[in-house]
DNA sequence: TTGACAATGGCACTCAGTGCCATATAATTC
DNA sequence: GAATTATATGGCACTGAGTGCCATTGTCAA
C-alpha cells in the first residue's frame, strides 16, 4: 500500500507535523492556532482535522504510534517469562523506536516549554498506561499485579526519556537495568 | 473566613457540581453542555466558569484536592526514613481522604462509562504523579528515584481505587501493605 | 476515456472558554 | 442605620476548537 495517494498522505501528515512544531517553537503552543498551522503546512484548516484529531493530538500521536508495538511485546513474552523481563523488555523496545523518531526531541522540548502542551503529552501517557495494564492483564495476571506493571513500565519509560532528553543519547538497555535496579533497591528497604 | 459569601460560594459550587454528576449519568458525559450544566445548578453559564475552569475540571477537582496534603505528607517524613515508608503513609492517607468524599464513587462511575471522561481523569492522575515526582525530588533524591518512586505511589492508588469501587469497602492500609510486596515480590524473580 | 472512489476545500453550525461591563449583594466604614 | 467599597453575578460579544455536509478535484481501475 504506498500508492501515489498514500505517499501524498505522508507528505501531508509531515507537512502539518513540520509546521506544527515550527510555530509552537516560534509563537507559543497556545498562541498557535489550528489555522496558523494548517496556513503554514498549504492546507485547509478542515483538512487538519481529517489528520489530526485536535492540535493536542500533534504531541501524543507520537506517542500512541507505538502503543501497538508495547502491547505486542508485552504479550509474546513466554507464558512462564518473569515480569521483569516482560517490562525489561518492553521497554527497552519501545524506547529505542522513539528515540528514533526525529521529532520525538522537539516534541519534547515543546512540552518542557509550555504547560498546555505538556497536559497534553501527560494525557496520551496515561492512556497508553492504560493499554499496558490491560496487555499485562492479557497475560493471565491479578488486576493488581497488572496495574502495578503497568506503573512501572510507564515510570521507567519517563525516567528513561527524561535522561535521554538532557543527556543527548543514552544507552537505553544499561538505562533500563539501572532503573529495575533502582526500583528494587528503593524498594527493598523497610 | 465563614463569612455568608464564602458559604454562598460553597453552595453554588456544590450545585454545580451535583446538577453535572446528575446529568453526566442521565445525558451522558459528552451530550452535557455547560450550559445544561449551569441551568440545571440555576446558574449562569458565565458564573459556571467561574467555579471550575472546564467541563473536565468537574472530574479533576476532586483529585487535585488533595494533592497539598499528598505533597507534605511525602515531605514530612523524617530525613532517614526509607522510601517504602513514605510512599505507604502518602498513599494510605490520601487513599483514605479520598474515599471519604460523598462524590467520589459517582465520579469514578462517570469515569468508567464514558471515554472523554476517564480520559480527563487521567489527565490530573498524571498531573498528580508529577507533583508527587517533586514531592519525592525535594527529598533529595535522584531524579531516577522520584520518577519510579512517583510511578509506583500514584499506580498504588490507582490499584487501591479500582478495588474499593469494585468491592465496596476496602481496608486501605492493608490495600497498601499487599501493594507494596506484591510489587516485591513480582519485581524480586528475574 | 469513463466511471468509481478517495482527498480536499469551503461553508455553516454548536460549543468551550474568556474579556468586558453593568448590576446586585455582601462587607466595611462612618 | 446610611453611605461606601468590594465582591459575586449575569449578559453580551468575541475567538477558536471541532464537526457535518456537499461540491470539487484528483487518483485508480476497467
Amino acid at each position: 500500500m504506498s500508492s501515489l495517494q498514500a505517499r501524498k498522505q505522508e507528505l501531508v501528515r509531515d507537512a502539518i507535523w513540520d509546521a506544527a512544531i515550527e510555530l509552537f517553537l516560534v509563537k507559543g503552543f497556545d498562541e498557535t492556532t489550528v489555522e496558523d498551522i494548517a496556513a503554514g503546512a498549504g492546507v485547509s484548516r478542515r483538512t487538519f482535522f481529517r489528520y489530526f484529531a485536535s492540535k493536542n493530538d500533534l504531541l501524543g500521536q507520537g506517542i500512541m504510534e507505538y502503543a501497538g508495538a508495547l502491547r505486542e511485546t508485552i504479550l509474546a513474552c513466554p507464558a512462564g517469562c518473569p515480569a521483569t523481563q516482560v517490562v525489561r523488555e518492553a521497554v527497552s523496545r519501545v524506547a529505542a523506536q522513539y528515540a528514533a523518531i526525529p521529532r520525538t526531541k522537539q516534541i519534547m522540548r515543546i512540552a518542557e516549554l509550555y504547560p498546555a502542551a505538556r497536559a497534553a503529552q501527560l494525557s496520551r501517557t496515561a492512556e497508553l498506561q492504560e493499554l499496558v495494564r490491560e496487555a499485562f492483564a492479557g497475560r493471565g495476571m491479578s488486576g493488581v499485579e497488572a496495574g502495578l506493571l503497568a506503573g512501572v513500565t510507564l515510570a521507567l519509560l519517563s525516567v528513561i526519556f527524561r535522561a535521554w532528553f538532557a543527556a543527548g543519547a543514552t544507552d537505553i538497555g544499561r538505562a533500563v537495568e539501572e532503573g529495575l535496579g533502582t526500583l528494587r533497591r528503593v524498594l527493598g528497604a523497610g
